[in-house]
DNA sequence: AATGAATGAGGATTCATTCAT
DNA sequence: GATGAATGAATCCTCATTCAT
């Protein structure tokens, strides 16, 4: 049992590491990784520099907590999305419309993804350390593409590829919006990837 | 009229520039704009590293040639390909293949793409230099769509729109195909592409 | 007078400080005094960082601190080996014996004691805070030759001289000893020593 | 063969590399081996700090090169000082006298050398590189003290305790000798060392 | 035209030490 | 008395870029 003592500092500790954790995207989103230093963030998050380091071993490990955190975030608002529904096809229309929301509150989360993939070494350190928290996810996205083919909803295209075009239309999200990026303009977006998506793959027999 | 000598001068130029930048592209492909060193260019190039500077102002510079040089190849296969067919439809069913086939020759263009526009302060120096190159293509591919609309063959979303969500499919290709890329799973990748947004937008009444 | 309580409670600390002196020890005498880091030295002695700075001032006290106990051992050893012997010259034979035992006992308090002499700053402190406490037994040492010089036993070189050479004899072990260390080789190392010494030194007039 | 801009580049490079080992053994000599900050030396070199690291890849790389230079220098005048005698005796006289001049001329060597005793990171790989340099030196010292063995000039103590006492006698020049350290207390040390150490181990049956 | 050599500007990281509790 | 948390100060090393030849 803690005491409180210890219950307060876990707390503080919580709430530190937060702020650490806003204070680096906010700097990640607007400068990039590699344009980001250290002492910004500090600054920022009012702290010293020395305290990133003890909360985080290095930019490498801020960073990935940073997508991990977002990652986290996006799929338990897809989670709740779902249970609003019930079938596999109001289950991945969820998915836009959620994408939509998540990139209107949080746009450098894409700009971190997108900059990962393009960023070959940080990428390897990425992917090992967050695969198995993205794998599990999209194998049930795949699957639910698989349960609609099962039950005739859609046409018998390979799950495997409608993840990975689905995940472009949703991903392209961040990447190929005409700036300034509103709400009202991504919830457009969203509507009409789901209006085409799901008219090119549902099943008119 | 330039001489025999002078002809022969420049073509030598012309040679070691193309050197340099497939050696450029080579390094930045797997190691990332930033993991890459001018050293590790010259080294691959065999070329001392002064003499890339002789070449190209800087190292920005050379991505952007890089990026150049890219961008055009790209449109150059699509106009080719464009002067077989006719239509608004069959002009834009030709870029997706034209993608997978660029794609699987270069795939490090995708990444260097993709690294650009996750990186804030290169993106706006990119932008300003490329822009100017891309910005007709994408307006002509815009009009596709427009003229599709108005000869009634796709429902009337608007191009903009279109052109975003088409474009990232088509981008997509570069960032969600599962390892290993190969020629047949982006040919069938182009033609699922194809497949799902022409049903997804094309007028049924 | 001391109460019970405040009996132990003292007891407690210097076995406290103990236990930190022989972590520090540990450390030091494996990682150096620059390669040891104050957090090792905490989790060895299961204390808290903070705790050591409650025992010590400083990495340099605590260095000090270590020194200042091996020197008072070792002399403490050699003062009760000449509680056995009466003549100079048997007193100066204990010397390299001592030595070897306490070099095989530990081997860390060489080391450490060379550190110090090859960094200028902290030899500077050290010699401040720690001469007073060898330059006595250093004289009493040169003492002992002149002593022997006086009876005739050995022949008049300056003691000055002797003490230096005698010592890096002694010292020699330390640095000059082919591992494995162990004790029958520093005893035969001893014996050597002294024989070749004494040998190169004693009067044969 | 060499080009005349060739041979002047590399002369002048040889030249460069030199000022900087000076400089950083100036520095390393006082300041000790942490003490000393690369910019420090990069200001005596009179040298961007970069360049430093254009000729040594890094701080402990040139720590090493000083003392290669310094263990080549040492042993170089020790042959020279061989070749004008013929027996084992006569050669390993020279020794100390060689010690003397060397300390006297270079007292910062020394002191890295002990340095380095000390600091068992740093010892491990400045042995891995320098002891296949002093290895063969060594051995044949050590051969030396045999073959007078053999001759029947000296007592049959091994010759391996022969060369450690004897080295830590001349590495005590270094160590435990009162400053202020001038030419003539060392000559006369050295002088002394070898009237000791040769009546302590000379054959006198 | 080509390049070896030189470097300034910069940035991540470490660690002894302090302080509030 | 004990310590978790916080940090300032320090320093090695990197790398794009320049320049003399």
């Amino acid at each position: 049992m803690l005491s409180h003592l210890q219950q307060r500092r876990e707390k503080e500790k919580a709430a530190r590491r937060k702020t650490i954790l806003q204070a680096a995207l906010q700097v990640f989103g607007s400068q990039g990784y590699h344009g980001t230093r250290m002492d910004a963030i500090a600054e920022i998050a009012q702290l010293g520099k020395a305290t990133l380091y003890y909360y985080f071993k290095s930019k490498d490990e801020l960073l990935l907590a940073i997508l991990e955190d977002g990652i986290r975030e996006f799929f338990l608002l897809l989670e709740q999305a779902w249970q609003q529904v019930a079938t596999p096809l109001e289950k991945l229309e969820q998915i836009p419309y959620v994408g939509a929301r998540f990139f209107s509150e949080h746009p450098d989360y894409f700009k971190l993804y997108h900059y990962l993939t393009a960023h070959p070494t940080l990428r390897e350190k990425a992917l090992a350390q967050l695969h198995p928290l993205i794998a599990e996810k999209i194998r049930n996205i795949r699957d639910l593409f698989d349960r609609a083919i099962a039950n005739g909803t859609i046409q018998p295209i390979p799950a495997e590829v409608l993840t990975e075009i689905f995940g472009s239309l949703i991903m392209g999200m961040g990447l190929f919006t005409h700036p300034p990026v509103t709400w009202e303009k991504l919830e457009t977006r969203a509507r009409y990837i789901w209006q085409i998506f799901l008219e090119g793959i549902k099943n008119k027999s």
